[in-house]
DNA sequence: GAAGATTAAA
């Protein structure tokens, strides 16, 4: 019977289930555990449980199959409201139900019940069993509490490769990689998972030289072995490296392609993030996931990237991403909003049924981006409505929005409400936002008097805004001050200086404006114009704003004419003909 | 029955 739940299928799972029913075997000791393990697989989790609750006297494995479903579908605050009514049912944990028990209380962080089950375990006599001295081990590693991970581990009779990685991964959770190598090198057995485990305690350290050595000495490396070097290039943005792992690596999967397309977003070659998309699609044995589709968006996102954007929306319906996924849909709000395509973003998000703070977050951000404030506010409401709580992130959007709309009050309202109400810290984003809300509505004094009370320093961007305002309304005292202000932040930036004289100039007081230009000339540095520049095969050629310096501008100005009008005829085409390869 | 990965928002 055990043989054929394994490649059961739901309907199968239900006639079995219909037989046990008949036959009364649903309370056989041996038919029941198998019967609730295969719900707990193959069905939703509350089928498995009415399964289980319909077993008038349930044995310990019944209890632990269900554990292990509510485990495996990270329910771990329902293992633990079960394992609480089998101790008042009395039922004896065993062996397998401890280890569960201790996972659950790892995952939510509940040390002090953590440790009444290891007083527990060692009354009950299962002091040397290695899985729960695994699991103990990480839990006071999780806590922080090495020492104690280290008491377990040195008591534990019986350690194995798997009790010695946990003990290696709770140094390295704690950034002792010194006691991690010792305990790597002292181990009597390595197993592939344990060197993978070394390797990528460096890379999560920062110190990618000596995981890179360390691989070098693998004895033998796996697929994840591979990708975890190529991770790790991709973090520190070394693509080059990453291409040659990329190219040298004996097998690739889907997480080799997610790393190398990491890469390349890292270091901001975003056109090359939609090649190697482009590229894992048609040569790629393998089928993208959501953390590629979302890369991607995301590289769309930056690029402006509609139509591609829209293709990897069509890719992943096709995918069956659509329905279920909320982190592609978070990816697809993004990517539309940062296209312009705010009505679609905006259908997209109505279309997710379970959001989460990301959804909001997207949406609410990219309305505010786009100067749609008042949907802004309205989302932000309905947000606060329907329970979820804003954070950092939320409040970066609705000010953005109350500053795109010059709401000066509603403003400084959300402002306060956001430590007041959630207790989140105002950082610089914040801050910045209200002094720009402030200074735009020309209210400079209330401006620097925020300033003065935020609870963060202000940066040269928030002083520049104030520099820049107060040119606009002329207050040259503000002015005079924050350039004060910003020569301390940033001494080698002539444009401030070249802000200022501007002021004083405007206003008539000409001796004010030479003495700063002679101030910034005696800082050595000297401003330039803003200037784009493009490779050409004669060299770097340079264009400034407006400027007609360059001798072939009436051609330029032509050809740009034509272009415009030859990316207009490629878009319609584009629209009816999509890319092969790319569904 | 215990140990190994990637993703989206400012």
């Amino acid at each position: 019977m055990s043989a054929l739940i394994v490649q059961m299928t739901y309907k199968k799972l239900l006639q079995i289930q219909a037989q046990t029913l008949i036959h009364g075997l649903e309370q056989n000791d041996y038919v029941g555990p198998r019967i609730v393990a295969a719900c707990c697989r193959i069905t939703r989790i509350d089928y498995a449980r009415r399964v289980f609750d319909a077993i008038s006297q349930p044995n310990v494995s019944v209890w632990n199959a269900m554990f292990n479903g509510y485990a495996q579908k990270d329910l771990y605050r329902e293992v633990l409201l079960l394992f609480k009514r089998m101790r008042s049912n009395d039922v004896m944990p065993n062996c397998f139900t401890l280890p569960v028990v201790l996972k659950a209380y790892v995952m939510i962080n509940d040390l002090r019940q953590g440790e009444e089950l290891q007083c527990f375990s060692i009354k009950t006599g299962f002091r040397s069993n290695s899985y729960l001295g695994t699991k103990l081990i990480e839990m006071y590693s999780c806590a922080g509490l090495i020492a104690s991970a280290n008491k377990v581990f040195s008591e534990m009779v019986e350690k194995n490769v798997v009790t010695w990685t946990s003990m290696i991964n709770g140094y390295i959770l704690n950034k002792d990689l010194v006691s991690a190598r010792r305990f790597f090198d002292l181990s009597p057995e390595r197993d592939i998972v344990l060197w993978n485990t070394m390797v990528s305690g460096y890379i999560e350290t920062g110190n990618m030289m000596e995981a890179r050595s360390l691989f070098d000495l693998m004895p033998c490396k796996d697929v994840m072995s591979w990708n975890t070097v190529l991770e790790g290039y991709a973090n520190i943005g070394d693509i080059e490296a990453c291409e040659r792992v990329f190219v040298e690596m004996p097998e690739r999967n889907v997480f080799s392609w997610n790393g190398m397309i990491k890469g390349y977003a890292q270091s901001a070659r975003l056109s090359q993030v939609l090649d190697c998309f482009k590229r894992m699609v048609v040569e790629g044995n393998v089928v993208a996931n959501d953390a590629t589709l979302t890369s991607v968006l995301s590289a769309c996102a930056k690029l402006g990237a509609l139509e591609f954007g829209k293709r990897v929306h069509k890719h992943g319906e096709n995918l069956g991403y659509d329905n279920v996924n909320v982190n592609f849909k978070n990816a697809l709000i993004d990517m539309y909003a940062k296209c312009g395509a705010i009505e679609t973003a905006m259908e997209v998000f109505r279309s997710i049924k379970r959001r989460d703070l990301i959804s909001w977050n997207t949406i609410i951000n990219g309305l505010a981006a786009h100067g749609h404030g008042t949907e802004a506010l309205d989302l932000f409401r309905e947000m606060k409505n329907s329970g979820i709580r804003p954070d950092k992130v939320t409040f970066v959007g609705v000010l953005c929005a109350c500053r795109h709309m010059g709401l000066v009050e509603d403003g400084l309202a959300y402002f306060n409400s956001m430590s007041t109400d959630f207790l989140i810290t105002p950082q610089i984003e914040h801050c910045g936002c209200v002094v720009d809300l402030l200074s735009r509505a020309g209210l400079l004094t209330q401006a620097v008097e925020f300033i003065n009370k935020m609870p963060v320093k202000a940066d040269a961007v928030i002083w520049t805004t104030l520099l820049g305002a107060s040119k606009v309304y002329k207050k040259v005292e503000v002015g005079e001050l924050a350039l004060e202000e910003l020569v301390k932040l940033e001494p080698r930036n002539p444009a401030n200086f070249v802000m200022l004289s501007n002021i004083y100039g405007d206003l008539g007081r000409f001796v004010d404006a030479a003495r700063l230009k002679v101030a910034m000339r005696d800082t050595g540095f000297k401003k330039e114009a803003g200037v784009s520049w493009i490779e050409t095969d004669d060299g770097l050629v340079k264009f400034y704003s407006s400027g007609e310096k360059h001798p072939q501008t009436e051609d330029l100005q032509r050809i740009l004419k034509e272009l415009k009008n030859f990316n207009f005829l490629l878009d319609e085409e584009e629209e009816e003909e999509p890319q092969e390869h790319f569904i």
